[in-house]
DNA sequence: TAGATTGTTAATCGATTAACAATC
DNA sequence: TAGATTGTTAATCGATTAACAATC
């Protein structure tokens, strides 16, 4: 396959989803100063099967080399670039209540290709505020900072104005979404919308804990620092 | 099937990740009033198709009725039994820092079924603070309110400490982890980790966008309310 | 050449989907 | 009875996995 080629041939959806841990395990190796790494290596990093692995890799096109590995630098840029990270991504965050403040906070984001440009909220206690940086803005300034197309949109406002934000960030030329709002989007053909809904994340470990019948019967032996005895299980 | 036979049968992964989806559309259709759904109308209000509603609710071994459709508050009760909502769960936020802040102030979890009743950091800035009306502990305290089996522990750490407070999360008696850290994580058997990594879901989101090439190039028709022109883009 | 490890093949598994008989 | 809608069947699709020939 050729350089140019990128984004060219389709890859699995299971794959793509894998493609952002792939790129943080070849940063800590590439930190630890690795020139080389196998795919049992490289999927021991991050927690998967080294066939899957090798498949995944396969589907980018990628090339190692038969008996000695993956070069680490050269595979960290290529799925970089497959990525878009050649150059960051623009991110605005609407809502800046208790989880857009976080986002707007958070560290994270810079490192892997990332720039929070815009932040906004209608609330007048909010608006002007300063978050790492960035001064919060109302919603009616969204056009002056997103790039068509070019702008990611993290939607962490209530569900009950989920829709409506959402109609305005599309308004305004954003084609990719995320939502922290637990709300189902309508969104038009050509928008991406992915969902990270955080108390459906405790459900999901809950029916799990339920399924292996922890409640109700003491748990067989759980390693322990004192005796079960001594915990008082107080809610502060 | 029995009532009594909850957890008994085995229900798809895939099935499962989609439950709370139903459980909160329902929670909103009974707040509307409404008595009875078809499988055609509740799979709408969730954005999936109601062959695959029907299937996940098969799985459950949930009766509608035929010609009929859903009892909405039995159905409602049905899913919120298997996901042990029964009785609510508790859980434990370790790191206080951006994120487990926005996390301890959270007002969504309590509506769908947990407790938050320990905060815990080891930061001596952080230590008794009090988030939510949650006092945050040094983590020497985590045994004093972990209930073993019962407890979900929430891990908002960064990554380099994530293993660490993770193993002392487990040797407490905890089962199930939320990790937020962009990290993997080895636990022994018979724990649960789910893992959401909020800036891979901005890459995933990054390489769509890229995929559909509106990098570099102009976008054809974006819906806007203004001239494009008038936009200047600016980084605040 | 001998040893190591990739990239690919083929088998298997799980999830989705459409269609429809069962039945309210 | 006629109309509506479930629960299930069977076909299809996509993802995972193990094995191994290719090849460094």
């Amino acid at each position: 396959m050729d350089e140019d080629d990128v984004g060219t041939v389709d890859v699995p959806e299971a794959t793509v989803a894998r493609l952002p841990q792939y790129l943080r395990a070849l940063s800590v190796l590439a930190e630890a100063g690795l020139r080389t790494v196998s795919s049992e290596a490289l999927a021991e990093a991050v927690g998967v099967g080294s066939a899957k692995l090798r498949k995944d890799l396969s589907h980018l096109g990628s090339y190692g080399t038969r008996g000695v590995g993956y070069d680490v630098t050269g595979l960290h840029r290529q799925i970089a670039d497959r990525l878009g990270q050649a150059t960051p991504w623009n991110v605005v965050i609407v809502g800046i209540g208790n989880l857009g403040h976080a986002l707007a906070g958070y560290g994270g984001f810079a490192d892997r290709g990332f720039r929070v440009v815009g932040l906004f909220d209608d609330g007048p206690q909010v608006v002007g505020e300063v978050v790492g940086g960035v001064r919060v803005r109302p919603l009616s300034e969204l056009d002056r900072v997103v790039h068509p197309g070019e702008t990611i949109g993290v939607l962490a406002v209530p569900a009950e104005h989920a829709q409506d934000v959402c109609d305005r960030l599309v308004a305004a030329g954003v084609r990719s979404v995320l939502n922290f709002a637990p709300a189902v989007l309508r969104v038009p053909d050509g928008v991406d919308v992915r969902k990270v809904d955080l108390a459906s994340e405790l459900q999901i470990l809950a029916f799990h804990a339920q399924r292996r019948g922890v409640r109700g019967n003491v748990p067989a032996r759980v390693p322990s620092l004192g005796p079960v005895t001594e915990r008082v299980g107080e809610v502060v």
